[in-house]
Parts: structure tokens; C-alpha cells; sequence
DNA sequence: CGAAAATTTGACATGACTCAACTGGAGTGG
DNA sequence: CCACTCCAGTTGAGTCATGTCAAATTTTCG
């Protein structure tokens, strides 16, 4: 694991052995079986998750019941509810695991000290930041400009794993477009 | 400006008068008029810029030929086009003023030193970028609820001098409705 | 195997868009 | 300072993409 995120942060920055040490030592191993919660509505969303292997969605439930999925997570991605990580409020998502999920966790009292004692690490999450500001950008120009077949297809095309992996539903959430509609867009 | 600057920083971090004056003296003053553009599509976006008073607009054209905006820009905002400006790619956005607009810029390569000497930089724009992200994912959760109709008050209600400063037709385009629509609307 | 969950199907409703025409005000130039 | 143009905003008719609801069918999995 160590390994996996070592290449990973040197996509970004040149950490050396000590900071290496140092920053994966604060990281706690957590493993999250299928469907259990990383973090739930209403409670504090308290660390930062890195996947190593496995599967997330984090999605939040509207006035009438319905769940809207946000965001999927993956192996080599960070995810937390951001807002609710920095402000210590209580979240309005869930994060839940869609498949035995292995995570690195890290608390916001402990990655807030080590921005002191490792310089680079500012710089690691703010370049990762920006890069999550981009891919939020880039989709909902997409989302705006694209009907829901569109949607639909491009999705299959950039991600055609997912479509193993995931249930219709949960896909035709992701993509702004109720389970029905998406079936009926399907049949053609 | 530079106090204005410096109140700005000021809620993010500390930095000392060495910083402050390093850091300012980076910057350039740079006014435009009405209707002038900071960024057009198809160049690159060389500038982070800083508004020190005025209003600009973020938008991009679609294939029908419509504008649609992304973003306003106000006072103590940060307007750029992130990705263009991060991976010297051709901007897809254009930033425009709609009022005579003065800006303090920084050129990328100019960051780029800069973060090397101020050490505090990186968790500025850290932290500004995290914001950032939490606005838009605010807004993308607000739009992904609300009928147009609400999405209409709820900007009435939130930024009504915005309604005086900006032509109709943009707030339409913000919003994500046609300019005909809106007006349906407001007639009720 | 049987119950619960996911997907499909179809009838119907509607929010929002398109297009085209009209109104009214603001600016410009002679 | 009037006449003319241009642009923003409005109105209305017709249409379409997508949603809702309810029921039927299929799949999943304990």
C-alpha cells in the first residue's frame, strides 16, 4: 500500500523517504465491506480517504426519497465530503462503499499538523484539489451540453467497466436521468 | 489595493510584510473596460486575476451558438480558467468585463517562483481552491434540486443588486433557463 | 425455491424549449 | 433633437424531452 501511494503522490510532488514515512504513518488502514457507510448524513465527515482498491459512491437523498449519486471513487482517488471535512459540519452526503473497499484514512487533526511538519503536502493537496475542481468542471460543461442519450452513451464509452460493476440505477443517477427513462433510452 | 489585498489574504493565512510586499509586487495592476475580454477561447489563459472592483463573466459558446455563463466575478474573487491556466491548453471560456473592471494578475510562471519563495502561498491557494470547490459543488446540488422557478428566487433573494447590475438575459443563462422562459416566469 | 430488488414497459403529464412576432427603450448619427 | 436602428424583454403557439406512476417481468441472492 505504501508502494501504491508513493507513485501515486509522485505524480504531484517528489517526497523523500522521510516525508514518505512520516505522511504514510499518519494514514490509518480502513476497510469498509459492501454497502457499509465511510460516512453518513448528518455526522461529521472526519477524514480524508484515499482508495487503494475498491469502489465508492457518495450520493445524498432529496426531499422526495430519491437518491442522487454525486461522485464514484475508485482506486487512487481521495474522498471525503470536502465541506464538511474542512468546517466541521455535519455532512449532507453519504459515502458508501459499493464493494469491499480498502482505504487510507486520515483524520483532519492529524493532516493539519503534518501540513506543518512536511511542506510538500500543501502543495500535494492543492494540486490534487485543483485537478478535482477541473473533473467537476469539465462535467457539468458536458452535462449541459449533452441530452440524456448523450449522457448515457458517452458514459459507456469512457467507462465501460462500470457498467459491470454498477447497477443500472445507480448509473442513471450519476447521470441525471431517472431508472425508467434511462431503460426506456436503452430499448431504443 | 495592496490593503485590500492584504485583508483578502489576511482570511486565509498570515503573511509578514516580507511576504506581503513579495507577493504584491508580483502582481499587476491591470484595468479593463466594459465589454473587454481577460481570456477568449482558443488562447491560453497566462493569468490568475484578482478583482479588485468591478464584474466580469465566465461562459463559453455552445454548438447552437449560446452563451452560457459558468461564472460571475466580483470584488475579492479569483477569476481564471483553471485548466487552461494550469496546463497551458487553449481556454474553452471566455472571461469578460461587464463593468469597467480592475484587476491585480499574476502570470503563471510568475506562481510558479513564487510558491518556491513564499512557502504559505501553496496553503493560500490551497485552501482559496477548496473553496472554490465547495461553492460549485454547492451550487451544482442547489440547481440539481430546484425548478427553475426556485433556482430564480433563490437568486433574487441571494444577490438582489446583482439584478440591477446584470441584463436579464444572463441571469437567464446562469440560471440554466431561456431568456423566453424566464420572462414567462417573472410574469408568473 | 421464494422474496426482495432491479429492470422494463406503457400511458399519461408537464416543465422547459423553439421559433416567430411584437413592444419599448436606449443609443447613434445626421 | 428627431428619426432610425438595435437590442433586451415579452408574449403566445406548438413541440419535445424527460418525468411520474403503476404494473409486469426479470434477476439476484439468501
Amino acid at each position: 500500500m505504501k508502494q501504491k501511494l508513493s507513485k501515486y503522490i509522485s505524480r504531484y510532488v517528489d517526497f523523500n523517504t522521510q516525508e514518505l514515512d512520516l505522511f504514510f504513518n499518519s494514514l490509518e488502514v480502513k476497510k469498509y465491506k459492501k454497502k457499509e457507510y465511510l460516512v453518513q448524513e448528518g455526522k461529521v465527515c472526519k477524514y480524508k480517504y484515499f482508495i487503494i482498491d475498491g469502489l465508492t459512491r457518495t450520493y445524498n437523498i432529496d426531499q422526495k426519497g430519491n437518491e442522487k449519486i454525486i461522485q464514484f471513487g475508485i482506486e487512487n482517488w481521495w474522498v471525503t465530503n470536502i465541506e464538511s471535512f474542512k468546517n466541521n459540519s455535519k455532512s449532507n452526503h453519504y459515502i458508501q462503499a459499493l464493494e469491499d473497499t480498502t482505504t487510507l484514512r486520515i483524520k483532519k487533526e492529524e493532516l493539519d499538523m503534518l501540513y506543518q511538519k512536511i511542506n510538500k503536502l500543501e502543495r500535494l493537496f492543492r494540486l490534487i484539489t485543483e485537478n478535482w475542481l477541473i473533473a467537476i468542471q469539465r462535467r457539468n460543461e458536458f452535462y449541459l451540453k449533452l441530452t440524456s442519450k448523450e449522457r448515457y452513451e458517452m458514459f459507456v464509452k469512457a467507462f465501460p467497466n462500470f457498467i459491470q460493476r454498477v447497477p443500472q440505477y445507480m448509473i442513471a443517477s450519476y447521470l441525471e436521468i431517472t431508472p425508467e427513462y434511462l431503460s426506456a433510452l436503452r430499448a431504443n
